[in-house]
DNA sequence: GTCTTCCCTGATCGAATGTTCAGGGAAGCA
DNA sequence: TGCTTCCCTGAACATTCGATCAGGGAAGAC
């Protein structure tokens, strides 16, 4: 137990360090959030970064590594859970995943908004490490979809990013949305869910 | 014709300005841009970004209302030109240009999505002084449609941020996209616009 | 011609940035 | 008990940040 009671200390101060750092890049992009506001927030030196994490930039896959791993296990489940259903019901059980996972921590979104704008160092990463196993899986889902005519035509990247689109902005321009709106709860997972069974065309099943 | 010549002097320099700061402020938000950065891509001093504009607050102010001025004025005009339509016509006319103007310059739907995910005093005075004319309009059409039964029920504000989402996103992530899949020419605007009606359930006229 | 106006530059300010480094100090092993 | 390991801190580094200020220098007014 002694040893591992100084390793579990020290992981409970990365994962402190991990969650301040993902609301601090999520909301003032990676360029905009400083080492030292993200060690005020956690209430450590700020030198504790840089000794967890080489540099800024390895903190800042730490958060990305840390987000996916959690967000992979739970997609796998989903795919799991819809084993025998219909392609276009398993998507919509992923869909509905995205969604809720968009909810419950609207950052996912507004990180991934915020690097996938210019074509950097830290994108190409991202798209190597964690997007493309994920993005393509279900795109060939939506292409087999529609060779069954049970999901719209057309562009499947397209209609892959719009799902995406959808789910995500109407959780991380909550802030925007309420000062619009004066709206406080943003809205429910299933309407959500709803507009993308539209966009996809999707019948809803008599069950 | 003389001082005409030194105040169009002047404005060059300022829209040159504006231009290039658009360009950073889209691509790493307002905390990462930096004014040298901005002084650097036009070619000019770093102090005259200061002498055009009293601050970087100021500068960034100045390119939303460069964007805004303009693209109100687009907004207007496919609003009079679809005069005699129904609602869901006249809508999906508004939203075809919207689509166009982010695929003419993803830089706005950039603009917008990173600052609109925190709730700070730009976003309260980019929501009051552009956004809420603009939006409340077409909430407002969003309900007539609905009442009408020519639209698809639902949140009318989850429709519309659902309908900027996917006009938006598919160009302003073009960067990862070209990354995941290599295609270097993003999907063509009316493809975009099958999308939205088909969220909207909006019929397709015989015509 | 002189004088004024105004677009623009270079130097400089204090503050804040990411990173490095030496050392403290408690926990676990001998 | 000593000794090592390792989590963590504080001071310092050069660089870059937004902002200020004095002045140059051409264009227009007179």
């Amino acid at each position: 137990m002694g040893m591992k009671a100084r390793t579990r200390a020290a992981d409970a101060s990365r994962s402190r360090i991990i969650r301040a750092a993902r609301a601090r890049f999520a909301s003032v992009g990676f360029e905009g959030a400083s080492t030292r506001q993200i060690a005020e927030d956690v209430g450590v030196a700020q030198s504790l970064l840089l000794y967890h994490f080489a540099s800024k930039e390895s903190l800042w896959k730490a958060v990305m590594d840390d987000l996916f791993v959690s967000a992979r296990a739970r997609l796998d489940e989903a795919e799991r859970a819809s084993r025998d259903a219909t392609i276009p019901e398993r998507l919509m059980a992923v869909a509905r995943l995205i969604v809720q996972l968009a909810a419950e921590q609207p950052d996912i979104h507004r990180l991934m908004t915020i690097e996938g704008r210019s074509e950097s160092d830290r994108l190409r990463w991202l798209v190597e490490r964690h997007l493309r196993p994920i993005h393509e899986k279900y795109i060939a889902w939506i292409r087999r979809g529609q060779r069954a005519r049970l999901i719209r035509s057309g562009d499947p990247v397209l209609l892959y990013y719009s799902i995406l689109a959808i789910a995500g902005t109407t959780y991380s321009l909550a802030p925007e949305i309420k000062l619009l709106t004066g709206t406080t709860s943003p809205p429910a997972p299933a309407a959500v869910e709803a507009l993308i069974r539209s966009l996809l065309q999707i019948e809803t099943e008599a069950s």
